[in-house]
DNA sequence: GAGCCGTGGGC
DNA sequence: TGCCCAAGGCT
């Protein structure tokens, strides 16, 4: 008979749910200025909260203010996002820094929106977040909620369903708590509206959620079928000098990995490099495979020897030296791609420094990385 | 509009 | 195991 009952407002409901079931100890809201919701939401981004937390105070540590972050140098900042992916986000993030740390901090939406790295979504999400103002947010949790609860069955993919979903999300909010509001229904996806097996027993909007009035919490929200990815292969060398360091290459500032150093490839060195002995033979193959959204990367590990003469040549600007166990031991400050930091602390450490101790082990533990100097 | 840009975790 | 996705922005 709910439709003789007089339902509370859906914000109104999620509201009381939050104050006693949302997460109010997440690290950016003690405490919630401008500057560190800003950099939380940028770090959120396609990222999730799990995973942001550690590098958020990691961040916060080496950087407390804005002016802060503004006067260190991009490798810097690069080396405490390594592992967090989307890397563009760093460099806009340090960009930004330094024309806030000239202009103030934006206290409106449209110079929050001015800024590099910040899109109408982290800016909606600031205003809400850090000057409790009005804002519609439409994140992954806002869709799954709004798909599921007014039935909304068109692919998500499709901007006319993204247009129907922001409609809805801007009816449902209420005329106050925008910061709590905002988060409580981020909250309600992540914690309760989720995208497998979704918790209807408590969640306090399902007495008139359309997806579970007609049995289709499970098909909501509805996507398309993703094409195969496909496949390319990579090449990368594992050159040492005299002292077993390994040499890396700074890739260019945008593309895949963009700023962060690397083993270098073919490309990155001069040709008479490359075609230099390979020392394939006296070791095994270090072949790698590295999945990312839009194709895999199938990388083969060469051996490569350089005369003096030939390191000599090298761009210095663009080179460096690591030294494996000064890395691993978390004493020197670098941004590495996940993989590559991994195949450096595993098998390529295994080649460069045979029969060393493989604990502690900082490889797939981003959480203990880049706090040490450089 | 569509492709590009990382990584880790769930199932 | 392979696939899907997660607090998006930029070109």
């Amino acid at each position: 008979m709910s439709d003789t009952v007089s339902l509370a407002p859906f914000s109104a409901r999620l509201l009381t749910w939050f104050d006693v079931h949302g997460r109010h100890d997440l690290p950016w809201q003690h405490p919630r200025t401008p500057y560190r919701v800003w950099v939380s939401e940028v770090m959120l981004q396609q990222t999730q909260v799990a995973t942001v937390i550690d590098y958020f105070n990691r961040f916060m540590e080496r950087f407390p203010r804005l002016e802060d972050l503004a006067a260190a140098s991009i490798d810097e900042v690069l080396a405490l996002w390594s592992g967090l992916g989307y890397y563009a986000r760093a460099r806009n993030l340090h960009a930004a820094a330094r024309v806030m740390a000239q202009q103030g901090i934006p206290e409106t939406l449209a110079h929050w929106l001015a800024l590099p790295g910040v899109g109408s979504s982290t800016a909606a999400a600031i205003m809400a977040q850090a000057f409790d103002e009005p804002a519609t947010i439409l994140d992954g949790n806002v869709k799954r909620v709004i798909a599921r609860h007014a039935g909304i069955d068109t692919p998500i993919e499709q901007s006319a369903t993204v247009q129907a979903l922001y409609q809805v999300a801007k009816e449902y909010t209420p005329d106050a708590r925008f910061a709590d509001y905002t988060q409580a229904i981020m909250d309600l996806g992540a914690t309760c509206c989720t995208r497998t097996q979704p918790e209807c027993g408590r969640c306090p909007v399902a007495e008139d959620c359309v997806a579970r009035q007609t049995d289709r919490v499970d098909a909501l929200p509805a996507r398309r079928r993703r094409v195969t990815v496909p496949t390319r292969a990579g090449t990368f060398y594992l050159i040492q000098d005299s002292a077993r360091r390994v040499l890396l290459v700074r890739r260019p500032p945008t593309g895949i990995w963009g700023g962060l150093w690397c083993l270098p490839e073919p490309e990155s060195l001069p040709s008479w490099a490359a075609e230099g002995p390979a020392l394939a033979d006296e070791c095994p193959t270090l072949d790698f495979q590295h999945r990312f959204t839009h194709f895999i990367l199938s990388a083969t590990v060469l051996r490569l020897r350089l005369d003096a003469e030939d390191v000599q040549a090298l761009p210095p600007e663009e080179t460096c030296w690591l030294d494996l166990v000064e890395y691993r031991q978390d004493m020197i400050q670098l941004g590495l791609p996940k993989p590559i930091q991994r195949l450096l602390m595993t098998e390529a450490l295994e080649v460069v420094c045979p029969h060393m101790p493989r604990e502690p082990d900082r490889a797939g533990k981003p959480s203990e990385g880049q706090s040490g100097t450089a």
